[in-house]
DNA sequence: CATATTCGAGTACGTCGTACGCGAACTCTA
DNA sequence: TAGAGTTCGCGTACGACGTACTCGAATATG
């Protein structure tokens, strides 16, 4: 018998080989690659040229070896992704709450971080979550997260569905960004240029007073900041809006007996 | 000169075919096909297998004509994809707000509308908006999404950042939901089967302590509720929450002065 | 030194989007 | 009616992609 090979779906071997925990048996040819460097080179190649030229091969030529070597370190593409998420969800670092600053602070800079995140490693958005990869990454990123709204009367199950619902914020949010200007450099064209190309012939065909709610409201709202400072502000008021839904649930609560916080 | 060939990326050709404004010469051989005729095929694939199988390949194979035959209908997939959304898009009806039911009852059905909608089309959360296309499905669509805060005293920025809120929410709810399910079929696995493969080899290496709350609520949560009925139970925590951050925005503005509308 | 085991990676297969070019079908003009 | 001009259908081909298979090279143990 050769390899255990496991196939590619196999979450036990995934396991092994997010937390690194591989007994080699000494035998045989020494590798000369550590699957670290299978994901570092991973991760930069995607960092530098966005998602969609992340490939094996390139990964391979980033390491300087050929292409199914990286297959010796990680059983395909999709657990390589896995495995780079649990990496990067390694970077987070939050303050401990010095101060008391109270649980919306706190959450504020969840999210902040999080689309700091995002900007940094943009693949991160191009593949959802669902059943995320229980790596130390993730799970310590996921620990630290929940220590936000932790003591202040939700039960576990409104903990995670408040940390989830500000997490998936702003993912969509930073994508809906990132993927408007993504369309912005292919096209070649500013936001103003896009708009006035295809003004003159909206107007041939789009029926004003029928439609007049949306002619009125797009055109405002696209035109009222300017390019990328009306993302900015939408993303600023949907966060506030979530925040402020969510302090509404909190207060709503009979009063909480374990830690209370200060909430303004 | 033969083709005008603008290349897959113009704008103003994409506008063309997604409002079918289009003049034919008549001269010359008759088109077989209508562009009708392959964003159905195209619609039809993608709904049945998945928005992986949608290879210009299968369409043209669904149709019954040569591969590159598409290419006389539709520039590249990109576009394709985009009057598919356009498409779709005009499958939305809403009644027309009988009795006055107030906006958060308008909103709340926006939700459901496009939660069922990316439930009919799952391939509708594998590319994110980002300059949508102007079709008129999509305007249709917008407009009448905008007269459910249309007249509660918003701006018009104020009455689009409300809507992409609620629509992104749905988008990405929806979206982590259904991947889940995926991954439990990819893997062959329920969601118990996957914990209970999973948690011994997390006991051997997870620190419990230093990631305490992370265990306890992780487990709580996906046990508390049973398999799918805690993403619907998420989902409403999270639609509730935004309608009431909104609700909350609304009612601290000054009294507005513009049609009043009927709120609780 | 023989044997067992592991690693590196070349080759190859099936998929994809699509550029190019040519024959067939059609309308118009002379 | 003959030709010219135009448009359509689509076969062929190219360069990507993920990865299964296979085999020689390297290394440890007996």
């Amino acid at each position: 018998m050769t390899d255990a090979s496991t196939g590619p779906g196999d979450p036990a071997r995934t396991l092994e080989l997010l937390w690194d925990t591989r007994e080699r048996s000494g035998l045989g040819r020494k590798p000369g690659l550590r699957l670290d460097q299978v994901v570092s080179a991973a991760i930069e190649v995607a960092d530098a040229d966005g998602p969609d030229s992340l490939s094996m091969r390139r990964v391979a030529d980033q390491l300087g070896v050929g292409t199914m070597t990286l297959y010796r370190y990680v059983p395909g593409k999709a657990v390589l992704f896995d495995i780079m998420v649990d990496r990067v969800s390694a970077e987070v670092r939050y303050d401990v709450d010095s101060g008391g600053a109270g649980w919306r602070f706190r959450l504020e800079q969840v999210a902040r971080v999080n689309r700091a995140l995002f900007e940094r490693h943009p693949w991160l958005l191009t593949h959802l979550p669902g059943r995320p990869p229980l790596g130390p990454g993730v799970i310590a990123k996921y620990d630290a997260e929940l220590r936000a709204v932790e003591g202040i009367g939700l039960t576990d199950v409104e903990m995670d569905s408040a940390l989830t619902l500000v997490l998936g914020y702003v993912r969509d949010a930073t994508a809906s960004l990132l993927e408007w200007k993504k369309r912005s450099e292919a096209d070649g064209q500013s936001d103003n240029e896009w708009w006035s190309t295809l003004a003159p012939h909206l107007d041939r065909v789009l029926d004003r007073e029928r439609y007049a709610v949306a002619v009125r409201v797009g055109t405002t709202a696209t035109t009222h900041y300017d390019g990328v400072h009306d993302a900015e502000h939408a993303f600023e008021f949907g966060l506030q809006r979530i925040l402020d839904g969510i302090a509404s649930f909190v207060h709503g609560k009979k009063p909480h007996s374990v830690r209370p916080d200060p909430d303004r």
